[in-house]
DNA sequence: ATGAAAGCGCTAACAG
DNA sequence: CTGTTAGCGCTTTCAT
């Protein structure tokens, strides 16, 4: 492949001149300009962007690391990220750590040998700061956690406001008569969790509705523990008459259970999802469900990144928390029967 | 952050001894050997990536460009090529181009820009090899072709038995009782939604069906398309009682269409849809559907693409057909209640 | 307005 | 065995 030697050769001019036009660094005549423009073409020389990288100190190069591109949420958010990367004229490499801390490091290095500008983060599950990032020098490659964090992350937040996202799907459950709502959290570790788990207690709270001890049970945001801990709900003597689930995963669990048993989804139990997936519309019956803003969350990441690396955004690490948004589907249709069979 | 030379600085040796050590590139005496590592573990030292690619020309680095991360087929084949290229030491860039030629172009130069060792490309819907291929020095960076090709490709190709997986799904509604099958097809310009017709005449004219222009009719593999052609075939004269959807986007559409008129599925109309999604198993009912081998398309795509890198295969380009399974469910459930009615 | 030359951090002959 | 040194391809002073 032609370099720029090749190409200063061909028009018969210093690489500088090259360099200058190319980059339009200092006024060239426009009979050189016009020559160096030609030798390009004519060569189809490509400027070798390593070569730039290694005397410019910038790469232009963005890492993401992400637990699982295989769960949608992720890949949403990723899109999201690489739509605002690509059109400033970054390029995403990216990581899947199957939420694996050593995998994360792994990734972590890799970045860090290839110089990176910046990296996106959406952190294994964890609750305090990895040991590899003891070191980290934020300072030359900002970091920005998205949809997860740990208390004294070392880098910008973005993330889903995960309490008010709760705290309106059990809103709505009472609102459409429920009193007796249940719920399935995530593993009591993940701040993301305990959020979650928050909103459905200030819910109820608003609405003084009494919280039994009974009705809440801790998943692992698995489908399994969300077959097995609706099970137990189903089951306990005081079933409840909605459930509000955690995560996509475990709702794909608790419908295994519902289903299972013949259970009638909104008339027995009404349902809410945190997290939306596409489908939940095409089910019967459709499902209602908290959808994150997972494409926000990637483009506001590295928004944010950006502004770091170009020193637009200086000072202490922000945090930013973006609305989520509950769509309204048929398995939390008020349940009018009931009331007319009275 | 330190260099080579701050490593051999502080140990007191040459860089290429360090550089040695490091690579294991020659024997170097225990006593420096670790005087080097020392200094290495000291300094936090990590070596440039990039200007170890400017001297090796070689990057380890693959770039992918995929229609769009958020099409749930496209994450799982970029998963399959992730896990088979990180386990070798190799990064993935990654590149949306949503179908837009001009985009793909556009990553195409980042990569080559970047210096990548091979291209992975799921191209976007093509008949013949885009303007920007034409100068492509295959020697240098080899490409795989991932899912979609066209004839003349200049890189060996890694995709779905189209033909015999629609095959198998016709045949299978052959034997469930079905006689008068619809097929909403993809868009006749791309080579799978040929092939995947091309299965459905093949399956009856095996078991001796007669084929009803009717009841082919062209979908552009979206959920538009798709929910429109459904609508098509349910009010022609010669209702069809069972379907078969060339892609999943259309089968949503077909879905929609069905729930809209109220058909009862499988009574009334059996249905196949090509492409598996994980939900298809959690709809009423659940949804019969040839799944693509899409992970294994990623990690074979990869592995072609490595050994081409390696030299270890060389000569004319491969064509590799993955098989696709049927996975049945109730949406083609044998109609028994009709038989016993009679 | 243009060019010479240094140097980014590393590897790989080649010498000794 | 270990060190010297010449680049890889580019940008960027600094002269002219």
């Amino acid at each position: 492949m032609a370099s720029i030697q090749d190409v200063a050769n061909l028009a018969q001019v210093s690489t500088a001149t090259v360099s200058h036009v190319l980059n339009d660094t200092a006024y060239v005549s426009p009979r050189l300009r016009d020559r160096v423009l030609r030798a390009v073409r004519q060569l189809g020389y490509q400027p070798n962007a390593l070569a730039r990288s290694l005397r410019t100190k910038q790469t232009k190069t963005i890492g993401i690391v992400i637990p699982d591109i295989t769960n949608p949420f992720f890949p949403a958010v990723v899109r999201g990220a690489e739509d605002v990367l690509s059109s400033r004229g970054y390029t995403l490499i990216i990581g899947n750590s199957d939420n694996d801390v050593e995998k994360e490091a792994q990734y972590y290095r890799t970045f860090a040998a290839r110089r990176v500008d910046g990296i996106l983060f959406i952190i294994s599950a964890s609750t305090h700061a990895p040991d590899f990032l003891r070191g980290h020098d934020a300072k030359n490659t900002p970091i920005v956690y998205v949809d997860r964090s740990y208390r004294g992350a070392t880098g910008d937040v973005v993330l889903a406001d995960n309490e008010r996202g709760a705290y309106e799907a059990v809103s709505h459950l009472i609102k459409t008569g429920r009193k007796h709502i249940g719920i399935i959290t995530g593993p009591q570790v993940l701040r993301n969790a305990m959020l979650r788990l928050e909103g459905y207690r200030q819910a109820l709270l608003e609405y003084e509705v009494e919280l039994s001890q009974d009705l809440v049970r801790e998943g692992q945001f698995d489908e399994e523990s969300g077959y097995l801990q609706a099970g137990l709900l189903l089951n306990s003597k005081s079933r409840p008459d909605a459930v509000f689930v955690s995560n996509a995963l475990m709702t794909m669990g608790c419908l295994r259970a519902l289903t299972e048993r013949r259970v009638r989804v909104p008339e027995e139990i009404a349902l809410v999802s945190f997290d939306d997936l596409e489908w939940f519309a095409y089910t019967s019956p459709s499902i209602t469900a908290v959808a994150q803003p997972a494409y926000e969350l990637g483009a506001r990441g590295a928004e944010v990144l950006l502004k770091r690396i170009t020193g637009e955004l200086t000072g202490p690490y922000r945090r930013l928390a973006l609305r989520t948004s509950l769509i309204v589907r048929t398995s939390t249709a008020p349940v009018q029967c009931e009331n007319t069979t009275f």
